[in-house]
DNA sequence: CCTATTTATATCGCACACGATATAATCGCA
DNA sequence: TGCGATTATATCGTGTGCGATATAAATAGG
């Protein structure tokens, strides 16, 4: 007896996670923007001017992934990078004025988002709030099994 | 008003994505076969003998991504690649005898993983259903916008 | 104060994903 | 039968992700 890719969790979120990443590329295109780009840009406009490790642990990526996106991000032109004066390791990522203006462009990507699926934001919630859940469980099983 | 990353359904799929994809590396890393290639075998091991079509339909994926990977996995000597001498435009993707052993020492991965996770099936079963529909619905929406 | 350790970011190499395009084989139909 | 359209796979370029490692700044302990 052999499980098939259709039977497994993990390739449910693996295809669904496709699925989605190609659907906000659709709408993402128009504004020039990547989707973990967009995941970046929508981290600094709730909260500007975060160091790459915070901004890092929002999106748990680490600086080898984000330190790349974020050159991309500060050649269009839509960011800042520069050293923290107050410890010169750290980078602090700001928002341009474009980068500012870039979110009334993306205004309307949520929404959009939420018809193309076409199911009730209860569901939504509970769903995003089950898939979180089992993120953390592999995380701290991951944790534990790296301290043994 | 921003939705910040963790508010977003897509970024719950994301970071959950990630996730499994470290743990199912930590388990694979042993058989020296990525994610990816892991369910290509998966895939195999349940029906040998397949296309690229019809291994890239199952898995959602297109043969820029399956040409690649299916090089590697040739190279590793898990797989052979042949034209169809039917239609010599289809290639043919049949184990190998170590492709076929390989199915013995990974039979404990599904197990470990679901440890990992700590849930119940019927949770583990429901939840991969929601994902599907999901993805069914991101599908069909991009398939009607494409018809637009 | 001086060095060992820790912390924050960057660099490198590899393996995906995927849009766009190329190539070759097969099919459809006049 | 011939040839344009379709199908199956491959190639190319770009942008992630991430393990491993490098580098530089800050901190800690004697």
């Amino acid at each position: 007896m052999q499980l098939t890719p259709p039977d497994m969790i993990c390739f449910a979120l693996y295809s669904a996670q496709h699925a989605m990443q190609q659907a906000y590329a659709d709408l993402l295109d128009d504004i020039g923007l990547t989707y973990p780009q967009y995941l970046v840009m929508t981290a600094l406009w709730a909260e500007d001017g975060r160091t790459v490790g915070a901004l890092g642990r929002e999106l748990r990526l680490e600086s080898n992934t984000l330190t790349p996106l974020l050159k991309r991000l500060e050649a269009q032109g839509q960011i800042l990078r520069s050293r923290d004066p107050e410890d010169e390791r750290r980078v602090l990522i700001r928002l341009t004025e474009a980068g500012r203006a870039l979110q009334a462009r993306a205004a309307h990507v949520p929404g959009c988002l939420a018809e193309r699926i076409g199911l009730p934001v209860e569901d939504l919630v509970r769903l995003r709030d089950e898939i979180h859940g089992l993120s953390d469980r592999l995380r701290q099983a991951r944790q534990a099994a790296s301290e043994r």
